[in-house]
Formats: C-alpha cells, sequence, structure tokens
DNA sequence: GGCCCCTCTCTTTTT
DNA sequence: GAGAGGGGCC
C-alpha cells in the first residue's frame, strides 16, 4: 500500500491533470457509465483522456484496478497507456488490466486451460507454417487447381497462407466462401462487362462474353479449392500442437460463442472496458470485445478512434465497426467530439481537414449533427503563418535532390533532424532519397524490414557453407561454387590471378582431369603462372582442406564460426564502414543458427541449407526488424508506419497517382476475391487511400512541403495524386514549380547513377583465347548465350566455368532419354513396333536414378511422379501416332556454314519423303509462344525456339552425309498445357530464315573472333553480370534461359 | 466499343 | 509468372 505522502502527491498531480483539459475532454473524462465513443481526430490527446479515464473511474467508483479492461492494438501503445497512468495515478497502474488483444485472448487462454484442452501448445514459428502449408500442398493430386500447370508445386504457398490468416481473421468459413463464389458467378452474367455492347464477329449485341466469363471462372475455382484446405490446414495445426496469433482471438471468440459460464466470469471482472484505435479492430477482435458487453444494455464501454485514421483496413481493420457500435447504442450512447488539437498550425489542419472532407464514409457525414473542424492549440505553432507548400518538379531526381538540400541546408544551421521526416506511401519510393541522404552523409533513421538473407554476405557466406556440405559429400561436385567463392573480396585473391589459372584450367581441365580445389596447393604452378599472390591463395586451399576435413567433426555452429573468423570475412567486416550493421547482421544470423540448433539439436549444415532455401522460397525475413538509427536523424517512413508521431517538418514525397492512390491490381501472390466477399469497392479504396494521406499530412506541426514530379527519371510522364487537386480547390494555396540549377541536379544524378554501368571484365590474353576457340563451334545454346548476354557466353563457353546441373534440366534430360530409347527400340525391332508403356517408362525411371544426385528427395520423388504421369499420357495419345521413318538424337558435328562452325543433337527427325525431313525437339516446361516469335523491331533476334529450329535446318541442311532438305521443324511439349493437351507447334522454315538466322551466326562468328566478349547485358536479373558487379550469384528463377536449349 | 498484343511491374504492418 | 494498362486495329 502505498504511503499517505505518495497517494496525496497522485491525488493532487491527478487533479491538476484533470484540471487542463479541455471541455470536450472533460466531458469524456467524466462519462463513466454507459457506452460512450469519443472520436479523437489528430493531436486531440487521445492517449490522455483513456488514461485520464482509468483514473476517474478509480478515484470515483468502488472498482478496483482489476475490474477495468483497456484493449489497444500494439505492445507500444501499452506501454505508452501504462508510462502515462503511473504518471497519474501512481503504482495502481501495473494493477490496471491493459492488454493487447492477443496478449488478452493469451490470458484467457491461459486461465483456462482445462477448456482449451492442451497444455503443451506453441505458438507457430514462420518456418513452421511453410512446412505444414508445404505438406499441404505435396498431397495434393496433379490434377488439383492449385497445381495443375504449374512448375513449382508451392507456387501458391503464399497465396494460401493468406487466404487462412484472412479466413481466420474475418471468421470466415470454408462454406460462407463458397457461397460468396457462387453469388458472385451467378450473378456476373448480369454485369455490364460481360455483355457484348455491339456485334463483334460472330457475337451481336447483348451476348454473353463466354471467354472473360470462363476466366473469371478459373479464377473462383482456385479460389474454391483453396478454401477447401482450410479444414485440412486447422487440422494440422492441431496435430502439430501448434497455434498462431490469429487463434488466440478465435479460439478465445469460440469459446465465447460455446461456453457461457466463462464468458460470464469475464463479463462480470470487466465492470468498465476501453477501448484504443477501434477504427483498427478487425472483424474477429470486434466480435470478441462484442460478446465481453452484450450482458448489459447499457455497457459501461468506452471506444476511442478516428474514422479518419482508419488506415488497416488491408489487413482487416473497419470502417463499419464504428459506425455499427453507434448504431447500435443509439439510445444510450454519448458522444464526444475531440476538436482541439495540440499538435500543428491552423494552416495545416485546415489543409489537411480540405482533402478529408472529400470523403463520404465518415461519422460526420452519416450523423448530420457533427461538425469536425479541428482548432489548433498549440503554443508555439497554432498561430504560425507559414503556410503548407504545395511544389511541383520536372521529375524525380529534381525532387529527390531539392529536398535533400534543403534538409542539409537545416542540418547546416543546427536544426535538430529528428524533428524532420519524409513521408511516403511505399517504401520504394525512398530508395533514391535514402541513397542521396547516405551520399551526402546526413544521418536517418528508417525502421524498414529487412530480410538479412538476401544480403551478399550472407548468401556469399551460405555458398561457401554450401560448397564445404557438397564437397564432402562428393569430392570435386561443387567446383562452380567453389569459382565462384575464389572471388569473394574479403579473401583478397587477386582478379588476375584468377583469371591466370582459369585459363590454365580451361585448357587442361578436360585432358589432365584436373580440379580447381587440388591446383590451390599447387606451388610448383602458381610459379610457372606467374601468379602474384601465392600465399592468399595457399592459405585458402588450406581453410577449404580443413574445413572439409572436419566437416563431421565440427558442430555447425563451430564451423560456421571457423569460416567467419578465419575467411577474412570477420577482419573485413571490423574495417568497414558500416560495421555496426554489418556485425548486427552477423550477430543475427549466428542466433538464428543457434535457435535451429536448441529445437533441432544435431542440426546438419544440409539441413539448415535447406531450411534457408525454404525461407528464400517463402520470403520468409530472418525476424530482423532493420533500424539503422542515429540519433539525430532525419525520419524515413511510411504514412502507416509514421500514425502517432508528430514532426516539426513533414516532406511528404513523390505525391502522385501511381503511388498514392489505390491499385487497381490484384496483390500478387493472393488469390482474387469476389467482390462479394472483399468489403471494399473502388470508390471505398480511394477514400482509404485519402485517409493515409490526410495521417501522412496531419504529421507535421509547423512545416508542410507536399510534392511530386511531372515525370520519372526516364521521361515517362506521371499524374499528381488527386488529393493535390482537392487541396487547390478548397485553400488559396497555389502549385508552386521548382526549377533546379544544372549543377544541383548533375551532382545529384553523378553521385546515384554510379552503380548502373554495364558489367566489364579485362581483356585476356589473345594468343591463349584464341587457343581456347581452337576447338570451338558455335550450337543454338552458345548462340543463344552470346546474343543475350556476351559476358555469360565468355564464362560459359571460353571459359568453360563448370556448372551443376538443375534439378528440371535433370528431369528434362531423362523425359527426352526415354523418347529416345522408345524410337531406338523400334527402330532395333524386327517388327518395327515400339515398346510397351511400361518399357518406355522404365527407361525414364532408369535415367532418373542416374541423375539422382541433382534432386533433393522430394524434388526427386515429385519430378518421378509427374514424368511418369505424362509419359504415359504422352504414350497413349501418340503411340499409333507416331512416324516410324526417323532418326534419333541426330549429333551433327564439324559442318561449316559461311565458314561458321557449327554443332549441335537434334532430338527426332522425321523422313518425310526422299527429299523432305521435319525436326523435332522435345520440351518440358510450360509453354510459351513467345519463344517461338519470330524477330520483330523490338526483339531482333526472334524467340530462343524459334531460332533453335531454324539453326537445326541450317545444321542439317549443310550436314555432309544428308541428301535432304530440313522443310519444317516442330516443337513438342512433353507436359500437357492449362487444357490437359499436349502441344505442337509446328513451323515451316523459309529460306529466308535461314538467311536472317544465318546473319546472326555470322555476326556473332565475328565477334567471337574479335574477342567481343567481354562486356555484359542489360539484364538485371543476369547471374554473371550480377557476378561481376557484386560478387554474388543471383540465384533468380530467371535462370532458365540455360537449360532451355537443352541440346549441347 | 471490343479485342489482341506488347510491355511493365510486382504495397502498406501488427500480434 | 500473371495481370493490368496502353497502343493499334477492326
Amino acid at each position: 500500500m502505498p504511503d499517505k505522502q505518495t497517494r496525496q502527491y497522485y491525488t493532487s498531480a491527478f487533479e491538476s491533470v484533470i484540471a487542463q483539459l479541455n471541455k470536450e475532454q472533460e466531458l469524456a473524462v467524466n462519462h463513466i457509465e454507459g457506452p460512450m465513443l469519443v472520436i479523437a481526430g489528430p493531436g486531440t490527446g487521445k492517449t490522455h483522456i483513456l488514461t485520464a479515464r482509468i483514473g476517474r473511474i478509480l478515484q470515483q467508483t468502488d472498482a478496483a484496478p482489476y475490474n477495468i479492461l483497456c484493449l489497444t492494438f500494439t505492445d507500444a501503445g501499452v506501454l505508452a497507456m501504462r508510462e502515462r497512468l503511473l504518471e497519474f495515478i501512481g503504482p495502481d497502474a501495473h494493477k490496471v488490466h491493459i492488454y493487447t488483444y492477443h496478449s488478452f485472448c493469451n490470458t484467457v487462454i491461459q486461465e483456462n486451460l482445462e477448456y482449451f484442452g492442451r497444455h503443451d501448445l506453441e505458438p507457430l514459428s514462420d518456418l513452421e507454417r511453410v512446412e505444414i502449408i508445404r505438406r499441404l500442398l505435396e498431397q495434393l493430386p496433379q490434377e488439383h487447381p492449385l497445381i495443375k500447370g504449374k512448375r513449382d508445386i508451392y507456387y501458391h504457398e503464399g497465396a494460401l497462407y493468406d487466404l487462412f490468416k484472412r479466413m481466420k481473421t474475418e471468421n470466415w468459413t470454408s462454406e460462407f466462401i463458397y457461397n460468396k463464389i457462387d453469388a458472385y458467378l451467378k450473378a456476373l452474367p448480369e454485369r455490364e462487362d460481360y455483355i457484348y455492347k455491339r456485334k463483334f464477329k460472330d457475337f451481336v449485341k447483348g451476348d454473353i462474353k463466354e471467354a472473360k466469363l470462363q476466366e473469371e471462372v478459373e479464377r473462383m475455382k482456385k479460389l474454391r479449392s483453396a478454401a477447401a484446405l482450410f479444414p485440412i490446414y486447422k487440422e494440422a495445426m492441431y496435430k502439430a500442437r501448434r497455434y498462431d496469433f490469429d487463434d488466440m482471438v478465435l479460439w478465445v471468440l469460440k469459446a465465447f460463442q460455446e461456453n457461457e459460464a466463462l464468458l460470464r466470469n469475464y463479463q462480470e471482472q470487466y465492470l468498465y472496458l476501453l477501448v484504443d484505435e477501434y477504427q483498427d479492430t478487425n472483424g474477429t477482435q470486434n466480435q470478441v470485445i462484442q460478446h465481453l458487453i452484450e450482458y448489459w444494455d447499457k455497457p459501461n464501454i468506452f471506444v476511442v478512434g478516428d474514422d479518419d485514421q482508419s488506415i488497416f483496413e488491408f489487413q482487416g481493420a473497419r470502417l463499419k465497426n464504428i459506425l455499427d457500435f453507434y448504431q447500435k447504442y443509439e439510445k444510450s450512447i454519448e458522444l464526444v467530439l475531440l476538436k482541439d488539437n495540440y499538435r500543428s498550425s491552423q494552416n495545416i489542419l485546415d489543409t489537411s481537414i480540405a482533402v478529408i472532407n472529400n470523403n463520404e464514409k465518415r461519422m460526420v457525414v452519416t450523423l448530420e449533427n457533427l461538425e469536425k473542424k479541428l482548432a489548433a492549440q498549440n503554443q508555439f505553432f497554432a498561430t504560425s503563418t507559414i503556410k503548407p507548400h504545395l511544389f511541383e518538379y520536372h521529375n524525380r531526381l529534381a525532387e529527390n535532390t531539392d529536398i535533400v538540400n534543403r534538409i542539409e541546408a537545416l542540418h547546416q544551421e543546427g536544426f535538430p533532424l529528428n524533428e524532420i521526416a519524409i513521408i511516403y506511401a511505399k517504401h520504394k519510393q525512398a530508395r533514391a532519397i535514402i541513397a542521396l541522404l547516405e551520399k551526402k552523409k546526413i544521418p536517418y533513421n528508417t525502421k524498414r524490414r529487412i530480410n538479412i538473407l538476401d544480403l551478399p554476405m550472407l548468401q556469399n557466406l551460405r555458398l561457401f557453407l554450401q560448397y564445404i556440405a557438397k564437397e564432402y559429400r562428393q569430392p570435386h561436385s561443387a567446383e562452380e561454387e567453389l569459382f565462384q567463392i575464389l572471388h569473394f573480396d574479403f579473401l583478397g585473391i587477386s582478379a588476375q590471378d584468377i583469371g591466370r589459372l582459369s585459363l590454365y584450367m580451361a585448357k587442361h581441365q578436360a585432358s589432365e582431369d584436373l580440379y580447381w580445389r587440388s591446383i590451390l596447393q599447387d606451388k610448383k604452378l602458381f610459379k610457372l603462372l606467374k601468379i602474384e599472390k601465392p600465399d592468399t591463395i595457399l592459405e585458402f586451399g588450406k581453410l577449404v582442406d580443413e574445413l572439409i576435413i572436419h566437416f563431421n567433426n565440427y558442430t555447425t555452429l563451430k564451423l560456421l564460426e571457423k569460416l567467419i573468423n578465419r575467411s577474412g570475412l570477420l577482419k573485413k567486416i571490423i574495417h568497414h564502414d558500416d560495421k555496426t550493421w554489418l556485425l548486427q547482421v552477423v550477430a543475427t544470423f549466428f542466433d538464428f543458427v543457434k535457435k535451429e540448433t536448441e529445437r533441432h539439436p544435431r542440426l546438419t549444415i544440409y539441413r539448415l541449407l535447406e531450411t534457408l532455401r525454404n525461407m528464400d522460397a517463402n520470403r520468409i525475413a530472418l525476424g530482423v526488424n532493420k533500424t539503422i538509427y542515429s540519433d539525430n536523424g532525419v525520419n524515413m517512413l511510411t504514412a502507416f508506419g509514421a500514425k502517432g508521431l508528430e514532426f516539426q517538418y513533414v516532406f511528404l514525397l513523390d505525391c502522385v497517382k501511381e503511388n498514392w492512390e489505390p491499385t487497381t491490381k490484384g496483390m500478387q501472390g493472393r488469390f482474387t476475391y469476389p467482390d462479394t466477399l472483399t468489403y471494399s469497392n473502388i470508390e471505398d479504396a480511394m477514400e482509404a487511400r485519402r485517409r493515409l494521406f490526410y495521417v501522412g499530412m496531419t504529421r507535421a506541426k509547423e512545416q508542410l512541403y507536399i510534392s511530386y514530379s511531372k515525370k520519372d527519371n526516364k521521361g515517362k510522364p506521371l499524374g499528381r495524386a488527386v488529393f493535390i487537386d482537392e487541396i487547390l480547390e478548397d485553400t488559396t494555396l497555389k502549385i508552386e514549380e521548382k526549377i533546379l540549377d544544372k549543377t544541383a541536379l548533375f551532382e545529384a544524378q553523378v553521385l546515384l547513377l554510379k552503380e548502373l554501368q554495364v558489367a566489364q571484365v579485362e581483356r585476356l590474353d589473345e594468343a591463349t583465347v584464341n587457343g581456347l576457340l581452337a576447338n570451338f563451334a558455335l550450337s543454338a545454346s552458345s548462340l543463344n548465350r552470346f546474343l543475350n548476354c556476351p559476358l555469360s557466353f565468355y564464362y560459359q563457353y571460353i571459359l568453360r566455368i563448370p556448372s551443376s546441373s538443375s534439378e528440371a534440366a535433370s528431369y528434362g534430360t531423362a523425359m527426352h532419354f526415354a523418347l529416345r530409347r522408345l524410337f531406338d527400340k523400334m527402330l532395333l525391332s524386327e517388327t518395327k513396333t515400339f515398346p510397351t508403356e511400361q518399357v518406355f517408362i522404365e527407361d525414364f525411371e532408369w535415367e532418373m536414378k542416374r541423375q539422382k544426385g541433382n534432386f533433393t528427395k522430394k524434388e526427386y520423388q515429385r519430378r518421378l511422379k509427374a514424368g511418369r504421369s505424362f509419359l504415359s499420357k504422352y504414350y497413349q495419345y501418340y503411340i499409333d501416332e507416331f512416324p516410324k521413318k526417323v532418326k534419333p538424337e541426330l549429333d551433327i558435328r564439324n559442318v561449316v556454314y559461311k565458314d561458321v562452325p557449327l554443332k549441335g543433337a537434334i532430338d527426332l527427325v522425321e523422313y518425310l519423303d526422299k527429299n523432305y525431313v521435319h525436326l523435332i525437339d522435345y520440351k518440358t516446361g510450360s509453354l510459351d509462344d513467345k519463344k517461338l516469335k519470330m524477330p520483330t523491331k523490338a526483339k531482333p533476334y526472334g524467340g530462343n525456339y524459334w531460332r533453335q529450329l531454324v539453326f537445326y535446318k541450317i545444321l542439317f541442311d549443310n550436314y555432309k552425309s544428308s541428301n535432304s532438305i530440313a522443310q519444317s521443324g516442330e516443337i513438342a511439349y512433353l507436359e500437357t498445357d492449362k487444357t490437359s493437351q499436349f502441344v505442337k507447334e509446328k513451323r515451316t522454315l523459309s529460306s529466308k530464315e535461314v538467311d536472317v538466322v544465318g546473319g546472326m551466326i555470322t555476326a556473332v562468328w565475328q565477334k567471337i573472333k574479335k574477342h567481343d566478349f567481354y562486356q555484359g547485358c542489360e539484364d538485371k536479373n543476369c547471374k554473371w553480370c550480377n557476378f561481376v558487379k557484386r560478387n554474388i550469384m543471383s540465384d533468380t528463377y530467371n535462370d532458365i534461359e540455360a537449360e532451355e536449349l537443352d541440346d549441347l
């Protein structure tokens, strides 16, 4: 019990707080019995009155602190509330039940474990979530709408999770979704968009657009089948003894609905209920509140919120909740509207109001007796004569440059940077300006969530681990990784030295059975090749050997530690400008591995690497909230993140349509929901974005700069956000066009453009390269490679960097093999009959077994299953049509066309008659008719498959042991398309096409002879260009080009 | 108006 | 990899 003196101190402190309240605040605080709704606009002292009212209840009623329940949204909210309450009423503040929705529900669960049935439940980690959903997908049949036609069966994993999450936060059942889908589809043919408005082709006015309708039906089929998986997901979670955040609320809601005694307990305990940020509650949370108060006709519930600041609709927050609440208790409810704003100048408030007044779905519109005009009361800024500015710039470079220059000037005057915020809608809008701040060494804060697994440093570390693991399992199986690792800058090996070794290897590797790993310890060779820094390489070689030898003795953590310490990485980090951040990254990674080791005590490197790959595939960030923080830095925030904060200067950045106004696009990685199910239509979406803009504006205390650019940096015109026009219409503010002088722009451009260069490597010694080229002949693949990126050609075909086979390519090989054996066996049989389907599939399985090393266990099972199924169908479909006058796998070498040596292997040559043949190339994977396109202006090289077919014609026609001519070519897909058909794309091959591809062949050959291949391409995702530019390998799905042509 | 085809881009955040 | 927006054509 606090002593008398302390009590007195707090009593008088609290009284002085009460005395300072304005009229509306006082009304709200002194209201104790019955429902009340407080509309608290920005800067009106929301937390203040909530806590003051708690104090009031304790002061004036018999209620004990534990009779009061105060719910808010975030931990930060709880913290702020508790702190304020401590100031007002002292230590009793700790006894008041202030919770987030989730911590409240978790408490209910913990207090009633016998009801919830299980004691051993644990929260679900991100990784486990992925594993559960993946297992679910793996069990689906090939024909399932979510699997069919997908290269990656986990493709919908993210969308599924999104759907399940939404079903939980909205308390939707599968049946509920089915009903909404049915209603949607039923009404669809009556919609304007689905009816022809005038005659078109065979259709007359009034006909239904069947194709468009069908598209929608397909989408809904996917959603329906996804929703059907929800119970299975829940079951799997239960079996795994896991629950997630949304379950906490959902289970409590269910308990409240099903068990009256349990609900009654809580209803009796909580005599007073206070809810903060009511506009952010989602469906399930709101229902929990409703249950807690439904016992009384006139519940003592005190709800604070601001409908104009409801910006979290995407996570289920519902504006409608506030209005429903008001209407439900209309008879007894008291409504208070807080109008005094203690933050901003009147000028800023008036401008903000001009924007938000355009919203129609507002309390003030629905309840007409309200006038929501904020009055500035801040003692420093209220009467400031400074007006907000609307700046228009020529382009984003000018906009960013000007803002940064302005901040730089403020910084030099000694103005505290933490009173400045740059606010935007999406993180990507801030990329360029952050780069500028960095280059100008202006400190800034951002709390963007970053996945450290994406950072080059960790990718490199992982590659190193992967190398050690692979080499341990099978020596010399990871030469490609080793070559990449040699380039890591922290090892300190010189590029010149690697070049010398590469040339040596390219020349001698094949003939002498050499391996990179073995030459790393070859001192004699180093001398011979005049290696500059042999010791560095020797040191590295020693480390690699040691790690491989001890691979099984070291624990995963120890191995990692050795690797970081001994490789030079740690040294490099310690001397780096950004060492605090980099150390944080390494530490976080270490912590993660440690945690994984605790979960799986015998965690192997293999398992760790697989876990990490899973995380990549599912964009699971390594729980890192990267905050770049300086005590006095400019605040870089999204409008969402800025909520609740305030700054003297606010720059609303890049206020253009494309970023601030709603996107019509459905989010990628989500299912499309029917609009009978989603809560908002297009106008609602615009209002939501307007609220976001309003939140951004109302962060400013004194100075507000709203800016946009007329064009993007490429010159494409941009439209300013409609909110700016609304300001122009309802205020006296005018657009101010800002023109920057050329020097300032140029300087910024130079600062920013450094990174855009095309990758380039040094020319190598002519004679040696000529030596490497001596036996080179152009294939369809190498031609393709060169046309796409000469630098990649150089690495792959000149230096012949070893590359491991991807699982997709290995699967393709096995499929090709089965086809080839099918025709071989037919030709060898006396009766010229094809072997049975079983034999056909056994051949596929045989080759798969041979390729097994290139698959993980799961990949192998899946590919085996897929291959069997496709080949079986293929056999049954085509067995009676297969041609018999054929030559499978025709391997052609030593062809010279216009002085260019050519080679290649043709999957199947079909002899049509004495003079003509037809060329067939088998493909696995999904069909893409772009690849069969002839050259256009934009794509002067044409599609890869088209070029390949013409190349084969040239190859075949110039092949000496043949007297016939290739008349036509065909791409035959061994997998079915969306409509379960095997697609065959046939083309007659003309002499004109031969001339076009012939031209490419001779042009490329000229360049190769001139060694004109040291320059990269412009593709951001190019594997080798990224390797040269940043020493990292980008391992994205975009790297399918290489295995596409699968010829040689 | 309606469709084909090419091109461009791929949020926001808390528990 | 997919969906939307814009240009071009009927």
